[in-house]
DNA sequence: CATATTGCTTCTGAATCAGTAGCACAAGAT
DNA sequence: ATCTTGTGCTACTGATTCAGAAGCAATATG
């Protein structure tokens, strides 16, 4: 249940630690990720996270709507504003990823 | 192992499904910001992390010195210059939490 | 009415994590 | 030389979390 971890690590009382936490369950940053553009239905957000399982992708959009960063609309889930905001932060994230992989790359070789 | 899980979601082929999946393994991004100001040993890191187990932390620290984005110095452990420019882009991460954490405060009550 | 789609729930086995204990090594004190 | 202290880390066991398949209730569509 969701009532029973009101976010792993908020106890510190810091804010970024809880946040941390969150983003730190597996598939949230890629939930988040996926909804950058439009909303997607459930299955949509499934087959788009490369078939994760329906429950753990429940789980993490329940986490996300308690959190104010995702919200269930008509068209299925979306990024609230304040999720859209969280997403900016990120933004030059997939550039980075980029020149990053190319250094991975080059370790290997 | 690391070399079983070059990093879980690699295959995809693109870089940015490599670095979330990296970066959503629990304590990753914890470990990340503890390292932001200075570099810490291996037991000071664990202490900041509030006591996560040491098996965990030593898979994070070599799954993150894979990565390049940290590296083992005679001070202990500190991001690498790329670690720290993937820092700088969670740089208002905090500033954002305060506030969530503030709307999340009134949505309780 | 039949079929399809959607948002889930339930279940079981597998992977991951937590927590404790402790080892091997190095530096400093006695 | 030896005793301590601190360090990085490994091994182990039990708890939590995740994966994957199956399927159900509700709504839409033919």
């Amino acid at each position: 249940m969701i009532v029973d971890t009101p976010v792993r690590g908020s106890d510190s009382g810091r804010p970024i630690m809880a946040l941390l936490d969150l983003l730190g369950r597996r598939w949230t940053l890629r939930v988040i990720w996926e909804l950058r553009e439009a909303p997607l239905s459930f299955r949509a957000l499934q087959a788009a996270c490369e078939g994760m399982s329906p429950s753990v992708l429940n789980q993490r959009l329940a986490e996300l709507r308690e959190a104010l960063i995702v919200e269930a609309g008509t068209e299925g889930y979306a990024l609230s504003a304040r999720g859209r905001g969280l997403l900016q932060l990120f933004g030059p994230l997939g550039l980075w990823a980029e020149d990053w992989a190319e250094a991975l790359r080059q370790q290997q070789s």
